[in-house]
DNA sequence: CCGGGTCTTTGACCCAAATCAATGTCGCCT
DNA sequence: AGGCGACATTGATTTGGGTCAAAGACCCGG
């Protein structure tokens, strides 16, 4: 008997399925739920990829470049479609940043099932393109970027892919610690303090408390992000909105 | 009349579609073809996710961070297919690394248009996946390895990808200079052939003159780029070699 | 086969971020 | 409420890779 749960939800919201229609039934058998909380770590197959839905909560997606050095490629958030590579050079894991709700699906038989799916397919597509893009985006941090460039382009990014209060001095509440924020910019964490000290001194952002930041002056934090187009932050993905033209 | 040329070939070679069927007529309607030399630049569409196919020949892929500071995300080599991002944060650019045939769609219509053929989009999300991996194993290596580490991981990177001569102490000729080296890894060019005098001087490889690499000790290699599992090489990867299996 | 421009290598020095080392503070749990 | 452990900040020092500068090697065209 499959394990329901969260999988009817994410099979219906994000894809438009009848989770009791057969290829929900046939998806929904490959469905494994996960509930993690915050530090513990989502356990996937290292032969395959798996592809996970997170229905509630935040994960981070870090790699194991050796023992003492991690390198955190991505941060989820309620919502987000994404996979876990299968171990090659790097091991990866997925770990929760606060308590989540996740449903993972072998990959390779997922594509397999929904695969006659054009909406579905399309949908994974277009997910993973964005992650790819994003990807690419911290490739270019990573490789040119300053450590002030980092950490304002990071709190950009924040507040774009966050629930930000309104206003003109939007308020964040970031999910993860220093030092995960150091593992993702690739950076120690007391350059990544000394980046937000900076950024306060400069009346550019406030802290409260561990986890809050007040963004007091949005076009000043754009311009220490260094982006090439300044004044632009990261867009917001445009999922695709409606079933795919289909040709005969 | 649309442009047809390489097209053919990637229809055919790629997704097992006869290129005179109605599909590959409809997807042929979408090619552009395009012909650079080294240093030429492939114009795409600012404004929209371009999808290419690269024929023959090689190209890099690379951001600009900002006027002085370029990253190259990607390399690519005759077979590939990738996409190149439209512009946001930063200004994506698909150049030649010597003479290479093209052939370019609108990632959008593409998709729209391809989206009934599941076999296509099998494809298709199985190379974005592809260039998910790596560009997340570029990602641990800018923000976690030495530039000794990276340079050796690169060099067996592009042992995997590109046709080494075989036997123990394989060659290869690369197709891009140190300084694209050194803009792939975030490191300038004078690092770059720093390390490169330093894999020589301790035996590990050989250099003929601007472009030759013979790889002479694979093992201290491997050691050499940091992997979490020492002895591993980026694997290639492994295409769908069949059709999906359909549900109904 | 020779000349010249570009690419590469090598050397000396410098700086941004890492490392080492305290000190300070948040927030959870009793 | 109070105390403790983890997390964060700040300061002093080190260092890997960047920067600046110059010499050397490759390779293409004539």
């Amino acid at each position: 008997m499959p394990n329901f749960g969260s999988c009817n939800v994410f099979l219906r919201a994000t894809f438009g399925i009848d989770p009791g229609a057969e290829i929900g039934r046939q998806l929904g058998e490959l469905a494994t739920q996960v509930h993690v909380i915050r530090g513990q770590e989502v356990k996937t197959d290292p032969a395959d990829t798996t592809l996970v839905f997170l229905a509630s909560g935040a994960t981070k997606l870090g790699a194991l470049a050796s023992r003492e050095r991690h390198q955190i490629v991505a941060f989820h958030f309620g919502g987000d479609i994404f996979t876990v590579p299968a171990v090659s050079v790097h091991r990866y894991m997925l770990i929760g940043l606060c308590e989540s709700t996740l449903t993972t699906f072998p990959a390779r038989e997922f594509y397999d099932r929904a695969a006659s799916n054009p909406w579905i397919m399309r949908a994974l597509l277009e997910r993973s393109q964005t992650a790819l893009f994003r990807c690419r985006d911290k490739a270019v941090n990573l490789g040119q970027k300053s450590a002030g460039e980092r950490v304002a382009g990071f709190l950009l990014a924040m507040w774009e892919r966050l629930d930000a209060s309104e206003g003109p001095s939007p308020m964040i509440d970031l999910p993860m610690s220093r030092g995960d924020i150091g593992e993702s910019l690739g950076l120690k964490i007391e350059t990544v303090s000394r980046q937000f000290t900076k950024l306060r001194e400069a009346g550019i952002i406030d802290t409260h408390g561990r986890s809050g930041v007040s963004l007091l002056d949005l076009p000043r934090l754009a311009e220490q992000a260094g982006y090439y187009d300044r004044n632009t932050v990261p867009p917001r993905p445009e999922w695709v909105e409606r079933k795919p033209e289909l040709v005969p």
